[in-house]
RNA sequence: GGGCGCGUAGCUCAGUUGGUUGGAGCGCUGCCUCGACACGGCAGAGGUCACAAGUUCGAGUCUUGUCGCGCCCA
């Protein structure tokens, strides 16, 4: 008896620990980068910020493709998972910022070589703080091929691509107006913009013409800008402006004049109809602007203030200015009317600061044709997303995508390889650093002060990472990888430019499929986030729960398509899950004393033939579920059988073998399908709960080595008679059960019942099993008959074509069990009622599929001799009733 | 304004191509030390599948509309 070896409830405290060590020791995750050691299937993790903390997100996300690799190593495959992290160019300066800040001193004082070197001092001492917190949720990442996305190797693929797409003429550089975080101090790209409805006001602002024929109205969110107005547009076809184009205006608060000029963008029915023109601040007025080669006055400056154009209001912050403004013009008699209006801002999705559109000199990535090929990739299924539905958000996309500002104006990042030559001017892009102008010969060259977009190293991950530009054994094995999973939030941000990069460098899309998860949001189902300060922390919920609890919780959730509103009830309940599982292995070890090392097949009970057809039931939903990523579906279907399968029925039927009562040989024969069910059991459900299982497995005589390196089940034959037998039987003791509760009789009762049944062959099914029905039930007496007499003193039950009767001499109350089959016969009949609706309907009978017919045919005789018995029972009670 | 999605038991959610009586977890009620498990066992209550119309022999499932909610994009 191997008993003692585990405790009476499952903890996961030490054991996960404990595991993780022994796997990542023996180097139970490394990819075989060289042998034949199966098919290859490979993942690329999507690499969290080097500053983050795990949060539900990751895990989920990580807990999934754990599932997905472990799943295909039991498969026989030869798995890669690659690992790393992202250096999340802003976020990590912030974090490395806000240090220096609380030692007193900036990023400016230091110089960019020591304030570098800081943020790689941080990055060593707290980087490794996620990927500690990745081991923890069991993630089986080959570890040894960890990756950063500013290692050296990684950096060497950034400046290849960065060189080649200049070379091609994909990548220019130029002034425009971008979006400009004054925060943060850089230029960021369209998609880092988040736009929120906000509150604010219309200003009607009255611009006198300067001939003195009156005024023009304008109206603005932002009366601020007016101060770098240079023009006013109309619509040429709005006749309250008929003749107004071509005189000019005075400029409110600054004397300048501004022409009046015509353009078919100005919306007629918004405001006034009169539109003002600032084009050093807005997207549009930008380009406006240039189609009528209007002038271009930069009133605010980078940090968001206003700049010495704006005269007297110069040294302001933008939104004092705002104010200042208002109050001028209120006092000049200028302010005609304000309206409460709500209109979205955008705002910068690192610090959430109002963005300011500001003209700069950026470099960009032409995307249209990169994208064309992205798009033609997904239709032609070279990719899937899945679910599907995301592949409409996806092409719309990408059909609508405009150029990528790919600079920074910060220090932390790849640093754009251009050099500028002080003496001619010209701009050097070149793999390797430059010693002089190889266009003039001057040795004053200086490079580009700016760092590239975070996500434009983070495009280069699935090959980069595997070794590129180089052509390694690694690519040339798991290039493009199987499968990505992500979320919906960086579809654009990473997922549409990895397979852009992807297609363009190597030739070949980056990923087969891209599984998008679900968000996880609390309970009530608003988004985790730390200002709203219902963020549950998945660190917090495996020291509680463990690390199986939580990962099978969130494997249970992961329906396609919706999000995860995660309440720790859940987690809780499965963690009781493992708890059972624990206590059923438990019991099996006390029983099982040897392996063996073929599946049972003589001699077994009905029981045994059951609980494997039922096993290889659950193994075909397993494996179906997974290879279509239904994750959820995977995880009820195991639930489903270990709990209420494998427990509730087969243990509990087999425990008089297994304790020897019915001969050595029938012990044996149960011991073997004990064995053989838990083992494989064990197995499928290790990708979803891999510490616990492990565990097991270790103490499980017949057992070798890992269960990490063990066989996913094979497919057997199912025994649909078993089944069919084996339901008819549970129906029986359900029936018992039935009875005993209704009628309150204490469990530790033991009755005495018999059955009547017609047909032979039920008589002798049940017959052969009455040792299992006399136990399950808890029954002292219990004889199988041709129909006959009915006994008395009985409650009646109806299963198939057997009718049980629980002897109650002296104990039934015959106003309750009167009760109890009118509640059985109530349901009975409105069931007939249903199907003999059908079978009398001739539309049905001619136009449904014949099988559907059969089975309603049988159906309705099932149910009609089902009444009939009850009748019979319901007939016998209000006798003794009237008596 | 455009797109996507949701509304199923008290709560959180499953429900693959339309086909018997719509499921799970938690919660709730009753009974229970039955040699794995009270993180348990057995039994049970609880649903006009948001509403309306339509297609169909048959609709939680398909179509349209209405109401309510959410997200993304402009």
């Amino acid at each position: 008896m191997n008993s003692g070896e585990l405790s009476k409830s499952y903890e996961s405290d030490g054991v996960e620990q404990r595991w993780y060590d022994v796997w990542e020791r023996e180097k139970l995750f490394a990819a075989d980068e060289t042998g034949d050691s199966g098919p290859p299937y490979s993942i690329v993790i999507p690499p969290p910020n080097v500053t983050g903390m795990l949060h539900m997100g990751h895990a989920l996300n990580v807990t999934l493709q754990d599932i997905l690799c472990r799943y295909r190593r039991l498969c026989g495959d030869n798995v890669l998972w690659v690992p790393g992290t992202d250096h999340a160019g802003i976020a990590t300066q912030n974090v490395v910022e806000k240090k220096l800040a609380a030692e007193g001193t900036d990023r400016n004082a230091l110089g960019r070589e020591k304030f570098i070197e800081r943020v790689w001092a941080w990055r060593k001492e707290y980087g490794g703080t996620i990927i500690r917190q990745l081991k923890r949720l069991g993630a089986s990442c080959d570890w040894d091929r960890e990756r950063f996305t500013m290692d050296e190797g990684l950096s060497r693929a950034v400046r290849t691509v960065f060189v080649r797409l200049y070379e091609e003429g994909l990548i220019y550089r130029g002034e425009y107006l971008t979006n400009w975080c004054p925060r943060c101090h850089t230029a960021i790209s369209d998609i880092e913009v988040t736009y929120e409805e906000q509150k604010g006001a219309l200003y009607h602002v009255s611009y006198p013409f300067e001939d003195g024929s009156g005024h023009i109205v304008v109206a603005t969110t932002r009366p601020e800008t007016m101060l770098g107005d240079t023009a006013v547009a109309v619509n040429p076809k709005d006749g309250r402006y008929e003749g107004v184009a071509g005189k000019r205006v005075v400029l409110p608060l600054t004397g300048r004049t501004i022409p009046v000029i015509e353009d078919t963008y100005v919306d007629m029915s918004f405001g006034t109809g009169a539109l003002k023109i600032t084009p050093a601040h807005d997207p549009n007025d930008f380009e406006i602007g240039r189609n009528h080669g209007l002038e271009i006055v930069r009133v605010i400056d980078d940090r968001g203030f206003m700049t010495e154009e704006a005269g007297r209001f110069a040294g302001l912050e933008r939104f004092e200015c705002r104010k200042a403004v208002v109050e001028a013009l209120e006092g000049e008699g200028l302010l005609l009317k304000v309206e409460d209006y709500v209109h979205s801002v955008g705002t910068c999705y690192r610090c959430n600061t109002v963005i300011e559109p500001n003209l700069s000199t950026q470099w960009f990535v032409k995307v249209k044709p990169l994208a064309a090929k992205a798009v033609e990739a997904v239709e032609k299924g070279e990719t899937r997303i899945i679910p599907e539905s995301w592949t409409k958000t996806y092409y719309e996309w990408m059909r609508n995508i405009r150029d990528w500002c790919i600079s920074r104006q910060i220090w932390w990042g790849h640093r754009i390889p251009a050099w500028h030559c002080g003496a001619c001017g010209e701009v050097i892009v070149a793999k390797d650093d430059p010693s002089k102008c190889p266009f003039c010969g001057a040795m004053d060259i200086k490079q580009d002060e700016d760092v590239l977009d975070t996500w434009f190293s983070s495009a280069l991950w699935p090959f980069s990472t595997m070794g590129w530009p180089e052509k390694t054994p690694l690519l040339e094995r798991f290039y493009p990888t199987n499968v990505l999973v992500t979320g919906f939030d960086i579809l654009f941000f990473w997922v549409a430019r990895m397979l852009m990069m992807g297609l363009h460098f190597m030739g070949q899309v980056p990923f087969s499929d891209v599984y998008i998860h679900a968000l996880v949001r609390d309970e009530t189902g608003r988004k985790m986030s730390k200002s709203t300060g219902n963020v549950i922390d998945p660190i917090d919920l495996i020291n509680r729960y463990g690390a199986d609890a939580l990962r099978f919780t969130l494997a249970a959730f992961a329906a396609q398509g919706r999000d995860i509103k995660l309440s720790e009830s859940r987690v809780e309940g499965y963690r009781h899950f493992i708890n059972k599982l624990w206590n059923a292995a438990r019991f099996c070890m006390m029983h099982i004393e040897k392996g063996y090392d073929n599946a049972p097949a003589d001699g077994l009970t009905l029981a045994g033939r059951w609980i494997l057809s039922r096993l290889d039931n659950a193994r075909q939903s397993v494996a179906e579920a997974l290879d279509s990523y239904r994750f959820n579906d995977a995880a009820t279907a195991l639930y489903q059988f270990v709990w209420h399968e494998f427990c509730d029925w087969y243990l509990e039927a087999a425990k008089p073998d297994l304790y020897g009562k019915n001969g050595d040989e029938r012990m044996e024969s149960s011991r073997h399908v004990l064995w053989f069910v838990l083992r494989n059991t064990l197995v499928m459900l290790h990708p979803f709960i891999p510490f616990v299982t492990e565990e097991i497995w270790n103490v499980m005589p017949g057992t070798e080595g890992f269960i990490m390196k063990a066989d996913f089940p094979a497919a057997r034959d199912r025994d649909p008679g078993a089944e069919k037998e084996m339901n008819l039987i549970m129906d029986v003791v359900t029936g018992i059960r039935n009875i005993r509760g209704e009628m309150d009789i204490s469990p530790s009762k033991r009755l005495e019942a018999l059955v009547h049944a017609g047909d032979n062959n039920t008589r002798m099914l049940i017959d052969a099993n009455r040792d299992m029905i006399m136990n399950l039930a808890r029954l002292c007496a219990f004889s199988v008959e041709s129909p006959g007499e009915k006994p008395a003193h009985a409650a009646t039950s109806v299963a198939g074509d057997a009718v049980i009767y629980v002897l109650l001499e002296g104990v039934i109350d015959f106003v309750q069990e009167k009760a109890r089959i009118e509640k059985e016969m109530a349901r009975v009949l409105k069931e007939i009622d249903g199907v003999s609706g059908k079978l009398a309907n001739e539309q049905f009978l001619c136009k449904a599929p014949q099988a559907v017919i059969e089975k309603a045919r049988q159906t309705h005789s099932e149910l009609l001799e089902k009444k009939k018995k009850l009748e019979a029972a319901l007939e016998t009670v209000e006798k003794f009733l009237t008596a």
